[in-house]
DNA sequence: CCTACCGATCGGTAGG
DNA sequence: CCTACCGATCGGTAGG
């Protein structure tokens, strides 16, 4: 079911992440629908509340990727299928991760705080996922949980920058995985 | 030496990386350095000339920083560096880093084209730095240089974000190579 | 470095 | 969804 309300809403996300929100202004998105930027407030209330919407649109996906993530398998296999997850929010809704990722700042008031809140859960959620994978013992004992997460969610907030949708998102992910697990020098699995 | 072409060059990074590009106006930066707005065209051209010279800083401070790292260091230890360098251009010059990271893709015309250039050289040099590693032994011998390549330049793309200036960052580069190079597993270094 | 100004465009509203 | 309009602000220039 098209609506009007959704064409606003993925030109929006669209537009902001090709010229970023202070370089789209309303006659662009009224130029995107075919229609004169007076009638675009009959569906929304404020270039503003567009901002908002793709961001809490965002917010959403990238929770619900993290939810789908067992809790039962092995701490590898998590991260794995987190990044997997992640990775493929960016590919299937590139727009919507391209304004979550970098168009935050330009939120005002307490639509920025409740952002900016929601991205730091999905940050601690990472990190718990190191923290729970070292206190079960699939993660060596030594390990630098914090720096650990933040290298994993560099890769993770880097990718709308350069994944293209629908090529081998997930074998990527994979692959990342593979070289943070076993390292640039690769010593063979014990058996 | 302060002149004024250099206080001028200073605040645009420095509001450019705060507020974006099309967040800021000539107003704002008149503003910033006390001074009426059409005061600045006898600094500057236009403003897009500010962004393209802010730009042009951070491409020369990290192709320098890449420059410092030894040929014959080996590969691992050549990863750490560069890395290091890398860390320290974004901690030294925050402003000047987060503009030629995030706010590029707001020049135009023949700027744009020698500045992506510049970006696209960069990212080629860490590729080639990881090649030779493979070539040389450093590196196991099945490794993913592409996929390595972009965890990397993901970490060092991203760290603007959480970087505090001054605060460790030659020891962060350190961990995040230290977890690259033995993994999250982390078996025992051979003798 | 300032004052005064240019045409263009901005986000948003009124009234239909 | 349109026409017509609001005050504010934009980047930039002229002339001093």
């Amino acid at each position: 079911m098209a609506t009007r309300k959704g064409d606003l809403a993925r030109e929006a996300a669209r537009l902001f992440a090709e010229r970023g929100f202070h370089g789209t202004s309303m006659g662009n998105l009224a130029d995107a629908l075919g229609v004169q930027k007076g009638s675009l407030y009959s569906l929304t209330g404020s270039k503003q509340e567009l901002l908002f919407e793709t961001m809490r649109s965002g917010a959403r996906a990238f929770h619900a990727a993290l939810d789908e993530v067992p809790d039962d398998a092995s701490a590898v296999e998590r991260v794995r299928l987190a990044l997997r997850g992640h990775l493929r929010v960016v590919a299937e809704q590139i727009d919507v991760a391209t304004v979550f990722t970098r168009e935050w700042r330009y939120l005002e008031g307490d639509d920025r705080e409740l952002i900016l809140a929601e991205r730091r859960r999905y940050e601690d959620r990472w990190r718990r996922l190191f923290q729970e994978g070292l206190e079960s013992g699939g993660l060596r004992t030594d390990l630098d949980v914090g720096a650990a997460a933040l290298l994993v969610l560099s890769a993770a907030n880097w990718a709308y920058t350069w994944l293209t949708p629908g090529r081998d998102t997930d074998e990527l992910a994979d692959r990342f995985v593979a070289i943070l697990v076993d390292g640039l020098r690769g010593y063979a699995t014990p058996a």
